[in-house]
DNA sequence: AATATTGTTGATCGAATACTCAAAAATGAT
DNA sequence: ATCATTTTTGAGTATTCGATCAACAATATT
């Protein structure tokens, strides 16, 4: 009864997410939205409130695929705490790598945006929980089977781990080299001993 | 022979860097620097040659005051060690008090401009690395005086305690609770023993 | 084919952006 | 007091910002 979106949301917002991602929610304009999303200001306005409803789509988005590919990789791995070093040494590589993928995409929100910003906050923390709630699972599982030590407080084990990945983060925007990095997370892991 | 200055250079770059650090550079407009450093657009001009010259010397007044703050702090400690552990317990403290100081401007400026900018990033990489630097000096005084294990990797221990500041930093933009705050720091400061 | 409904287009809105400039004001040297 | 020099003022520049609009295009239903 009406004329069809010539576009894919799921692709929009995939576009509008690198373009939030790689230059932050300040430096990214509707012009270089438009332009991303080969989508005119318009048809951007009439499929969404505002930059600021694309943003915090733009965050679940992130969210939602990045925990499900953590989830995929732990729940494949040989063991929990294999999949969780694994993963470690990978966010290690990440920040020695360079380009728009050695910082996260909901770190440099916290800081640029969640402070003055209650909404996009609630948003970034409940994706931040989620994988806070996933490590914690995961070092469960390693307690269930044995592999890790059961006096050890799960609880605090993963807040400490989801500080250190954030720290590796914020080191990745330092362009370091990939021996302090893989120095950090080799202390970092050592608590899981 | 000339006119004055009717400001004082050093306040002016203390008002710059407060609003910098409380709204990121990108939202810090040349307005805002005006109305809070009480200096018309034209006088700022006159001074800085830029908004970004501006922020250079921002970071440059952040780190060398904050350098400057913990080293006094840390020298004037009854022991090396816990002169560190009382800096990170202030940190998780400082994490859940909320406002403009529960994060650091450096790491707030590695992941809003370093990653774009080189010139900024060389000058906040500067101030992070003499941090580091007085965290490792700190260690290898802890270890000559017998406080610390002679044994442990010094260089690689001091960068995991950076990276761990940074995680702080990160977490205070959460609003976090103080408990899981002191969680961290507790699991970060056993590495010491 | 006619109609109702929605998507697309691209110019455009007022406000905000970083920055500039000519005029006025305030000093030290003569 | 006059002059050279620098600061201060605040209106001004062109550009970009987020957001809107009317005109037009494309579809499903009738």
């Amino acid at each position: 009864m009406a004329r069809p979106a010539e576009f894919d949301r799921h692709i929009v917002l995939q576009k509008a997410m690198q373009a939030f991602w790689e230059k932050g929610y300040n430096a990214t304009s509707i012009a270089v939205l438009s332009e991303t999303t080969q989508l005119n200001p318009g048809s951007l306005y009439n499929t969404f409130q505002s930059k600021e409803a694309i943003f915090l789509e733009a965050i679940d988005h992130y969210g939602e695929t990045g925990v499900r590919q953590m989830a995929a990789f732990l729940s494949s791995s040989q063991s929990a705490l294999s999949g969780l070093r694994q993963l470690f040494h990978q966010w290690a590589l990440d920040a020695h790598k360079g380009g728009p993928e050695c910082t996260c995409f909901l770190v440099n929100t916290v800081l640029e945006v969640s402070r003055h910003h209650p909404a996009v906050r609630e948003n970034v923390n409940k994706h931040l929980a989620a994988v806070e709630t996933l490590i914690r699972e995961t070092l469960q599982l390693a307690q269930a089977q044995g592999e890790l030590d059961a006096n050890k407080d799960v609880d605090a084990l993963a807040s400490f781990l989801i500080c250190n990945i954030w720290g590796l983060r914020v080191l990745g925007g330092t362009l370091p080299s990939h021996k302090k990095a893989m120095a950090i997370v080799s202390q970092t892991l050592s608590v899981l001993d």
